[in-house]
DNA sequence: GTCTATAAATCGATAGAC
DNA sequence: GTCTATCGATTTATAGAC
C-alpha cells in the first residue's frame, strides 16, 4: 500500500491545487479505498485543514466529476455538431471527446470509474446517460440517412463507439509523441477499422 | 447506498456459491467499498461465517480473478489462434475474448476494474498486461505481414482493439436478444468499423 | 488558513461456544 | 458450519486554539 503522492505543497492552498491532488489520488487509489488523511498527506496539509476547503469526501468528487461533465457537454453545443450531415457531426463529436479527454484526462478518468454508491455518484451516472444518449441519438441518424453502410446496428454502434473513445483514459499519458493526432486517429479507427484488411 | 442484494441463502452453503454472491457485490458497490459485513448479509450467514470459508477479503478477490483470468489465458491456446494468417488468428481471439466475457460477466468485469492496492490486485494488473502484450504482438505480425492497410501504428490499435473488447461488459447483460452474435458483430466493428461509410 | 485532539462509527479479522 | 462477542486499527468529520 501507500502508493500516494509526495506532497510538496508548503502554504497557503487554494481549493482549485486542492482539487487537483485529491483528483489524483482519487485515481490511483481509488475513491472509496482513498481517505482524507490520504489526500492531506499528498497536499501537504492536515486533515482538518482540508476540511476548511471542502466540506465533506463527497463534495470534493462531486467538483471532479462537474468539471470533467461540463467539458463533454460543451462538445454538443460547437458548430461542428450542430450542423451538417450526421456522420460528420458524429465524427466531430468523437475528434472533440478525445481531446477533452487528453485535456482534462484526471477528470473524465474519475468520471469513467464512478459507479453509483452515493447521491454524487448517481448524479453523475445520470449526467453520463444523458450526454451517451446523445450520440445514440447522433448515430441513429446517421443510420436511417443511408450514410452509414446497411446493417450496422444503431443502439450496438453507439455503445461500441463510446467504449472505444473512453478506453483511450486507459493508457493515454499526456506529453508522449503523437498526441497531437489522437483525435483523428481514434476517429480513423472508429469509421474506418481498427484494423482494416489490406488491399 | 445500501444497494445490496437480498441475501436468500438459507443454510450450508460452499465456496462456489459464496464466491458468486460476494463478486457480484464486489460489482455493484467496488471491492473497496464492499464490506465484509455487506458479504455477509448478501449471503445470509455472519461475518464469521464467512471467514470460515474463506482466509481473508483478498482471498476472496484473489479466486475470482483467478477465474477470469484462466478463460482468458485458455484462449491463446486453442488452434485457431495457434495456425493460420497473423489477421484470421487476431479475429479467432476477438471472437473468443467477448464469448468469455459473456460467459464469465461477473468476472471478467471485476478483472478490468482492478486498480493496483494491493498484492493481488497488482498480481492481476501483471496478468492482464501479458495478455495484452499476446494481442500486440500478434497485430504487429499481421502489420509486418502486409494483412493490414498501410499506416496502421500497431501499438496503437492493440490498444484500441482491446479498449473495444473490454468494454462490453459496461453494457452487456445475459439473456438478452442478439448475445449469440455479439462475438461476430464486435469482430466486424474492430476489423471493418464501428460506423462505417455507406457505399 | 492551519493546527492538535478527539468523537462516533465502522473496518477486517479472531476467539471460542455450540 | 454457524453463531455471539469483541479487539485494535482506521474511518469521516468536528471542536476549538492560534
Amino acid at each position: 500500500m501507500s502508493t500516494g503522492t509526495a506532497g510538496r505543497r508548503v502554504r497557503g492552498q487554494g481549493r482549485e491545487s486542492l482539487l487537483e491532488v485529491a483528483v489524483g489520488e482519487f485515481i490511483t487509489r481509488g475513491y472509496d479505498a482513498t481517505s482524507m488523511e490520504d489526500l492531506s498527506r499528498a497536499a501537504g496539509i492536515t486533515k482538518s485543514s482540508f476540511y476548511h476547503h471542502f466540506a465533506s469526501k463527497e463534495a470534493l468528487l462531486r467538483a471532479a466529476l462537474e468539471r470533467a461533465l461540463s467539458g463533454l457537454f460543451a462538445l454538443l453545443d460547437e458548430p461542428g455538431a450542430t450542423a451538417g450531415p450526421a456522420l460528420a457531426r458524429l465524427r466531430h463529436i468523437v475528434r472533440g471527446q478525445v481531446a477533452v479527454l487528453q485535456g482534462d484526462l484526471p477528470y473524465v478518468t474519475l468520471l469513467l470509474r464512478v459507479r453509483g454508491n452515493t447521491a454524487t455518484e448517481r448524479w453523475a451516472l445520470e449526467q453520463r446517460r444523458a450526454f451517451d444518449g446523445q450520440i445514440a441519438a447522433l448515430v441513429r441518424e446517421a443510420v436511417e440517412a443511408g450514410e452509414i453502410r446497411a446493417g450496422v446496428e444503431p443502439a450496438l454502434a453507439a455503445r461500441l463507439l463510446s467504449g472505444l473513445v473512453n478506453s483511450v483514459v486507459e493508457w493515454y499519458r499526456p506529453g508522449r509523441p503523437g498526441a497531437g493526432s489522437l483525435p483523428d486517429d481514434v476517429a480513423r479507427a472508429a469509421f474506418e477499422g481498427i484494423l482494416p484488411a489490406a488491399g
